[in-house]
DNA sequence: TGCAACAATTTAACGTGTTAACTATAACGC
DNA sequence: GCGTTATAGTTAACACGTTAAATTGTTGCA
């Protein structure tokens, strides 16, 4: 007898996007391994690399990782002297951050592999039905929260 | 000086799914933790509750869960009577693993409560557009594995 | 001024993610 | 048959996810 489809299971979008998240990774890890990086270290570095300088928590929201995350993150990355770290001035509470040179240097190594990395992957599903999923995630965004 | 929109960053696939799932997964997380129960964990019993008997490495892989991972989960759930597992009697390499009683009457409460939210999230959304959105998330996994 | 409420960050505790190594069993080849 | 290789699962080690609590600094107000 064969097992009966799974009606919910099938339905379950955390799952859905959990799956495609991993299947998009795999194609990314290798690449920022060989950068010594993984993913939340990578897109701290991308963040920063858009900005002059970021307070802790702004930083922890736009690279999407919780702060507890980016406390055991920043550490690392100023020891290989990709970032630099300074306390707010007027706000002795803010932390701000900015990248170092060798932090530029490295972003601009791993965004050249990734750029490339990612124009395969447009070829390979179709650039305008990417840009199309990318909008219906964005905008899944918005209607649930 | 406004900061420069980050083209890489707009187009970062990995984030984009990433914040979606987390976005989603919000709705549920309090509903399953009410339960005793974290994500992880409830994909574990819901595909079990579609199977009668599985081994660890298949559950591991429709639950979407690492095998090191759930190594971890199985002795907390068969410690709360949850499940049940025994040795492959032609091949004892392999762990069956098979729902209890305790864990089909909680998977039945939470399947409940999950329809609800799941229900409401397809409202918010368009349940045509979900529908589009899950294809599509397929899609990608076909194109990109 | 002083203290109570709030805010930014860190620390703690525990679980999962990730990779690699390890154990036990099974299958294969000579 | 026996050694080699492959497979299923667990363990190990370290990092992040998640929640809560602690720490430090700021602000508002009596």
């Amino acid at each position: 007898m064969p097992e009966r489809p799974n009606r919910i299971f099938g339905r379950s979008l955390p799952m859905s996007l959990l799956r495609a998240r991993e299947t998009v990774v795999q194609r990314f890890r290798p690449m920022l391994r060989r950068h010594g990086l993984n993913e939340q270290q990578w897109r701290v570095l991308r963040v920063l690399a858009e900005r002059t300088e970021v307070t802790a928590t702004d930083l922890a929201e736009e690279a999407a990782v919780l702060s507890p995350s980016l406390s055991r993150i920043l550490p690392v990355l100023e020891a290989r002297g990709l970032l630099r770290r300074k306390t707010g001035t007027t706000d002795q509470r803010h932390s701000l951050i900015a990248l170092a040179p060798a932090g530029r240097a490295l972003f601009e190594q791993v965004a050249e592999d990734f750029e490339l990395i990612y124009a395969q992957m447009a070829q390979d599903f179709g650039p305008a039905r990417l840009t199309r999923l990318h909008a219906e995630l964005e905008a899944l965004r918005q209607a649930l929260s």
